[in-house]
DNA sequence: CCAATTTCAGGTGTACTGAAATAA
DNA sequence: CTTATTTCAGTATACCTGAAATTG
């Protein structure tokens, strides 16, 4: 811990480049700003839209399906969906066949709700890839995919 | 163990591939849990490490500059840096010239948390990207930074 | 006075651990 | 009995709005 500490207000001590990991957070930090905006006027955040557009693809997932999904735990997912559930947004039916499982579905004023904020999310997502071109944006695409793929394979999860 | 294996292939409600920013937010939520898991015996969360990273780099932020780079407001930013202010992992003073802001630094014992767990950290990243090739990784780097550019240079912030 | 930074007060959302109830 | 899912209770952290104090 020798590390020289000249300069008090004037810093410049880089120590090399950040991070990819870092990288990874700050473009999710910016999208989950601009998403938390463009979404204030209808009184649900970000992580809440993402659970409803999981939900809408994969309709019928378990909360314990969802929370591994989202790599929380079910506590941290149901309290997610309780917020959800309040507002309508989704519904809960004990699964007939499996009787300790609730399968999630979006109500209709959720699918409504997607639908309404679908457009913002599309021009927030061309935002983020301006001046990309269908090249660039398929190497983001496989290059994420394969990270995700990389942190869910080996342990853990 | 194979009687839960029914695929949507029944419900058929794809609606496309899932977006760009949910590839994003899911690789950060990935690492974000290998992180938090890492670093449980430190006490700090992934989100303190990040802060306690940055101020590394760029030692004498304010809360403020500390605040626009995470794109959250300075309250969100002050909560979290009285976490690690309790644990003595950074300091604050006030800057003499300009006695409104509050010079944020490491402390010996942040450093030291850095040091410790940089080579973990640096696991991580390297499972992050396994088997992509330099290129590769640099095209990520390239791509991730173009994302964040083209995310702040319009409206907000 | 105005603008930027910080702080205080308060409220909600996010996420965890631990433990219990239920059912396969 | 064992395991998976869900729920309850409690706690720490993350993040916000609004307002006040300080300084440039």
């Amino acid at each position: 811990m020798a590390s020289e500490q000249r300069q008090p207000a004037a810093a410049a001590m880089d120590t090399g480049p950040p991070s990819l990991l870092y990288s990874v957070k700050q473009v999710e930090l910016a999208v989950r700003s601009h998403l938390d905006e463009l979404l204030r006027p209808s009184g649900i955040t970000a992580l809440q839209y993402t659970a409803l557009t999981v939900l809408h693809r994969r309709s019928g997932l378990t909360i314990a399906e969802l929370a591994r999904n989202s790599f929380v735990t079910p506590q941290a997912m149901a309290d997610l969906l309780k917020v959800l559930q309040r507002r309508e947004l989704i519904s809960r039916t004990r699964d007939p066949d499996n009787r300790r499982q609730v399968r999630l579905r979006l109500t209709e004023a959720g699918a409504a709700l997607l639908d309404h904020y679908g457009p913002a999310v599309r021009r927030l997502e061309e935002l983020m890839l301006t001046e990309m071109d269908a090249g660039d944006r398929e190497s983001l695409a496989d290059l994420l995919n394969r990270c995700r793929a990389s942190l869910t394979r080996g342990p853990r999860l």
